[in-house]
DNA sequence: ATTTGTAGTTACCCATTGGTAACCAGAATA
DNA sequence: TATTCTGGTTACCAATGGGTAACTACAAAT
């Protein structure tokens, strides 16, 4: 899923673009907020995603240093995840985003007058 | 391109992720900025985008009110975008993310200490 | 002895994506 | 007369994506 054109653009821009551009991503980053969360929590919250999905999206967010994994030595396996600080940073931005949407989404539908 | 079930999701927060999450928008309104922008620029600037897929991205824009398209009744054509009010607000918002980028990007490469 | 529970992984296969190239209109230019 | 110029659109086709279901390991509980 992710695109190896963006992740190694010499813009930097481009490759964050490439490392939490998609939908995913932002989802499961709003999700776990400063909670730590299993595997099966997330597959359960997370809307419509299939666990093969999830798991390739945890692993590249780990990959990027978003999350950080932490697997018990137990038996059945017990995961936990959390963000890093590099993820807990990102927070911030998502509530810009939510703060955009909830100024500017339904501003586009009406024009009833002229 | 766009994902319905994220755009008729009930969660506002969704629904945005469904507008702008992906990889192509982010980088096409980062390349648009304050700039009004004919079509043959846009498709020459952004790296890798093919016709079909931009002119996809700027329909999409278009309908989600972050751009307008002004066509002037000329031939050969001549049409020019620009961000919306609303495209114009996300802007700071991609500032955010690369700053992000710029704090956290490479700090997790090193690890030479113990 | 069998079932249950967790966090994945793998194989299979259908649906979607996206690249490419050809094509369009019609005015201006050579 | 033929070519060029622009902003798309369309058809075709190969590649990719992603859903589903089955499977794993092993401990604890029934």
């Amino acid at each position: 899923m992710r695109d190896d054109r963006f992740c190694n653009s010499n813009c930097p821009f481009t490759r964050a673009i490439g490392t939490i551009g998609n939908k995913w991503k932002p989802i499961i980053i709003n999700v776990m907020g400063t909670r730590s969360m299993r595997f099966g929590q997330l597959d359960a919250i997370v809307p419509h995603i299939s666990r093969k999905v999830l798991t390739e999206q945890l692993k590249e967010l780990e990959e990027d240093g978003l999350l950080e994994r932490l697997a018990y030595k137990e038996l059945p396996p017990r995961v936990e995840y959390r963000l890093s600080e590099k993820g807990l940073a990102f927070l911030p931005i998502l509530e810009h985003i939510k703060e955009w949407n909830l100024k500017y989404e339904v501003a586009t539908i009406p024009k009833e007058t002229d």
